[in-house]
DNA sequence: ATTTATACTGTATATTTTTACAGTATATAA
DNA sequence: TTATATACTGTAAAAATATACAGTATAAAT
């Protein structure tokens, strides 16, 4: 797939977020407004430049004739039945029908990444991100953290909820509960597998 | 929500369809066009009836501007386009296409109880409940809100979330922030209007 | 018997929208 | 130096589209 030059990228991106907020794509006119374009050839070009590198494709003749073939963010208004596993203390949270506690229909999409499970909280290590017993975390499997990410990290079968910290051979995870204390791990001694981060959280009043 | 009649049914099967295939929606004529129709008029008065009965919205003068709000394909059962209304310091949260900043495709009764819409939070006045800037809290309109409950009152135009206190005449709406102050209001000089309560929340990270 | 709701046809028009054409400006490659 | 691609402005006309208005027909409800 080609490469889009930096405006053809944000004409895209508008035409999908348009598309997510009206359910509908947006006129040559309306993505001129809303890029500060003063010409609808302005808009009109970058679309057939999409057009041209398979991007999206154009109806012609058609008002809004626009459609995304391959998007840039996934906004796919789909609903899926999304797994949620309790964090117990001992044990991996792994997608194997036992540990899933039930299902949530919800739009996989619905935080920014995508996710692939809820995980249920237990205990109040994070209540000062306002993070509560029983929330739902949305978890997206993944090893790519970075310092300050909100991690599910497996340490000797135990799974812990806890802001992530590296330098070098030490791993910090760090509670958001000044009762409760960091965990430091030297990697050279002892194993620790990152199994995602968070997205997002959902609770239930 | 109201039911529809064979013809409505058809013609928003006919929508949704279009919009499968191509990725926009239907004019008028094309409607005509799939279902037999010889008058763009036939097509426009089963429009108006699914938006009367709340089954999609049209945007006034824009081509294609349909949207659908309850589908009634079988794979969105138990999924709907739940709006998210901005919580703006002045003005009442209604359902006017206006205040709608997006829809999220959710399970309606995601949380216990089901919910009508998201409010979407603005400021720090409700910290220590674990609710943060930009959170969308999930609200069942209803005036049937207990003490300790977390309400939308409306209060001279001006719309806030808070918790739900009731003494005789006095209302009081509780912050969870020492920041911030306790808002007293005496019913019977003033008037306050309970919008609905939260019954969830959704946090993107 | 009369109203009311559904379900259209047929026509016309104002508005929206696409889209072509004529330019300007700038950076990069040949 | 001359193309070539990107990135626009500005204008205008043709085509697409929404939408109002005036009707017709039928069945069910009052």
């Amino acid at each position: 797939m080609k490469e889009l030059t930096n405006q053809q990228s944000k004409v895209l991106s508008c035409v999908e977020v348009y598309l997510n907020k009206t359910g509908f794509p947006p006129t040559r006119a309306e993505i001129c407004k809303e890029l500060g374009f003063k010409s609808p050839n302005a808009a009109e070009m970058h679309l057939r430049a999409l057009e041209k590198k398979g991007y999206i494709s154009i109806q012609s003749g058609s008002s809004r004739g626009i459609s995304i073939v391959k998007s840039q963010q996934s906004f796919e208004k789909y609903s899926e039945q999304m797994p949620v596993i309790g964090l117990v203390a001992a044990g991996s949270p792994t997608l194997a029908e036992e540990n899933v506690e039930k299902r949530i229909s919800c739009d996989p999409n619905m935080f920014s990444d995508g996710f692939d499970y809820f995980l249920k909280v237990k205990g109040l290590s994070m209540i000062d991100a306002g993070i509560h017993e029983d929330d739902l975390v949305a978890i997206k499997k993944t090893t790519d953290v970075k310092n300050g990410d909100l991690v599910v990290v497996r340490v000797d079968d135990e799974v812990t909820l806890k802001y992530f910290r590296k330098d070098n051979y030490n791993l910090e995870l760090i509670p958001a509960n000044k009762d409760f204390s960091t965990i430091t791990i030297d990697l050279r001694k002892q194993d620790a597998f990152v199994e995602g981060k968070s997205v997002g959280l959902i609770r239930t009043h």
